[in-house]
DNA sequence: CATCGGACCTGTTAGC
DNA sequence: TGCTAACAGGTCCGAT
């Protein structure tokens, strides 16, 4: 479900309930989601003061004093904050109750999500091998030219390998290459420098544009504090095949790359 | 190393 | 109306 800018939203609201408060103790009602949770989580983490609510890539990372829990949404996870006492829901997987009486509620159906912890000084394994962030001074044209040359894969598939950029997801990388008037299909190494630049801006614009309306919406992301994201409206390609292309109105094409949906405008990308 | 397919899960929806 | 199959915003891992 989420990408960068749903993951970002989530990360807004709840840093202010969170920020600065004791965790008091960590309820874990399935000790697994896509990995088991580890024991640092219930032993050591109750007791330390959150001092920052970050987000890398699509995980969000709430520091504590002697390390960082690291939470994932993965397909379908959401957060909530709550007061101790509100009714469960299906799916509501782990609680960390706070020292206020409030909890963060973390609710997962498919249980893609992860909820992991790394040692102060250390990194986790996963966060390792990251890309640079879309909105950072790193990411660039020349960035995304230098590492695909020689590269066969789909630019779609490129641009949504987490190695390269971190955050953009299957959404996000459809409406980033329609804007950018490049063919999902085309071969990453044989795109130009040019046109690399123009997909980078496409990209930070969309993103940054995505989280000042709250993320997309499709059937269920919601913000913490159940606000609905407002960019689906904006979606040009995604989600839109068969339809006619809001700038020429040729009907959108769509096919899996790299088992993907993907959607296109035959006219506009080339 | 790059690329591909399968795997992990459950819920919703499209199609018969 | 009911059953089944396909598909969903992610990404790891092993095989090639």
């Amino acid at each position: 479900m989420p990408e960068l800018p749903e993951v970002e939203t989530t990360r807004r609201g709840i840093e202010p309930h969170l920020l600065h408060r004791r965790i008091a103790r960590a309820l874990l009602r399935r000790p697994d989601l896509r990995w088991p949770i580890p024991p640092e989580i219930t032993q050591e983490l109750p007791g330390q003061r959150i001092e920052a609510v970050e987000r890398r890539a699509k995980y969000l990372i709430l520091r504590a004093e002697t390390g960082d829990a690291i939470l994932h949404l993965g397909m379908s996870g959401s957060l909530r904050v709550l007061r101790a006492g509100v009714p469960l829901r299906t799916h509501d997987h782990v609680d960390l109750e706070l020292d206020d009486g409030q909890l963060l509620r973390f609710n997962d159906p498919r249980r893609f999500g992860a909820l992991l912890w790394q040692t102060r000084g250390q990194v986790h394994p996963l966060l390792a091998g990251l890309g640079p962030e879309p909105l950072s001074a790193e990411f660039s044209g020349e960035h995304l030219f230098r590492l695909s040359r020689g590269r066969a894969a789909p630019v779609k598939t490129f641009l949504m390998d987490q190695a390269i950029v971190v955050g953009v997801g299957n959404i996000y990388a459809a409406e980033s290459l329609f804007r950018a008037g490049i063919d999902p299909r085309r071969a990453a190494g044989k795109v130009s420098l040019v046109r690399y630049h123009a997909l980078a801006e496409a990209v930070r614009e969309i993103l940054a544009y995505a989280i000042v309306r709250g993320g997309t919406t499709l059937r269920d992301f919601l913000a913490p504090d159940g606000a609905p994201g407002y960019f689906e409206q904006e979606l040009l390609v995604y989600g839109r095949e068969g339809e006619a292309c809001k700038v020429c109105g040729t009907p959108l094409k769509h096919m899996a790359l790299g088992q993907r949906a993907t959607v296109w405008c035959p006219r506009c990308q080339r």
